[in-house]
DNA sequence: CTGCAAATTGTCAACCATTATCATCCACAC
DNA sequence: GTGTGGATGATAATGGTTGACAATTTGCAG
């Protein structure tokens, strides 16, 4: 799996060491094909001696590798989603029913890079979150 | 002011009442002119009779009137901003210093209404977070 | 203007996600 | 295999936010 050979020299890197907890934190996430929080992620893990506040301990670190990335939705706790071989997308959420669609729009992209370059930033990431009503929910 | 106007037949529309907390809380909240939380609001109130849980309890509402907006900075605490009187805009955020620019892009907000409702969705608002080094971090 | 019912507020305790502490454990270099 | 410093687990602590409830105030009817 490639997104084990990321993290491995994601660590190694800094000098953090490649443990069995990490790695069974790791797999857990790429399990995982939703938004999910670190309660959730421990949930998954039961069995597997892991502890709660490891899983807390890593999500940073999977984040700051580019593996997950923090999915904004302006809830009450962090959700995640991993992101090794997704491209950049966005959301739109129904605000009736809680609905997520994912989508992506490579000319949205190109646009946001653009404006973020304008503004002398160097580009590094965008998150979008779209709040709506959802078809079914409009009647 | 208008946006006690607005404030106040939000109330009313839903039979909740008009009271001088309230009201000094919306002051509070259009007196301020950067992001905010609720426990800044709370301390901008210090001295005028305003408890801490009256001011969460009333930042719901001026969400929900439209006045007030979240604005999702991913960060420990909600961050709040007054919207009224201004345009529909996002923020690029340097990831080193923590600068927040505000910009307003017609062109992409338009990009993103049809993308809405390409999808079926009926649209509502929209929260866009870019992250970048600025130009004073990158060297 | 007065009185009343219901909404609102303040105080303070409770909640709950997340973080810190610290003793124990383990990865990794030698 | 050993030593050492990072990593982990258990648990307490933290801190933002919410709940409970008695006291107070608003909006309205009379």
């Amino acid at each position: 799996m490639e997104y084990r050979k990321i993290f491995n020299n994601y660590l190694q890197e800094r000098g953090l060491r490649l443990t069995k907890v990490r790695d069974l934190i790791l797999e857990a996430v790429f399990a995982t094909h939703t938004h999910f929080d670190a309660e959730e992620l421990y949930d998954s893990l039961k069995g597997q001696a892991v502890s709660r506040a490891t899983v807390y301990r890593t999500m940073p670190l999977l984040v700051d590798s580019g593996l997950v990335k923090k999915s904004m939705f302006g809830l009450d706790k962090e959700k995640y989603e991993h992101i090794y071989g997704h491209p950049n997308h966005f959301h739109i959420i129904c605000i009736k029913c809680g609905r997520v669609i994912e989508q992506i729009d490579k000319k949205l992209e190109t646009a946001i890079i653009e404006i973020t370059e304008r503004n002398g930033f160097e580009y590094e990431d965008y998150h979008l979150k779209i709040s709506g009503i959802c078809s079914l929910c409009k009647e």
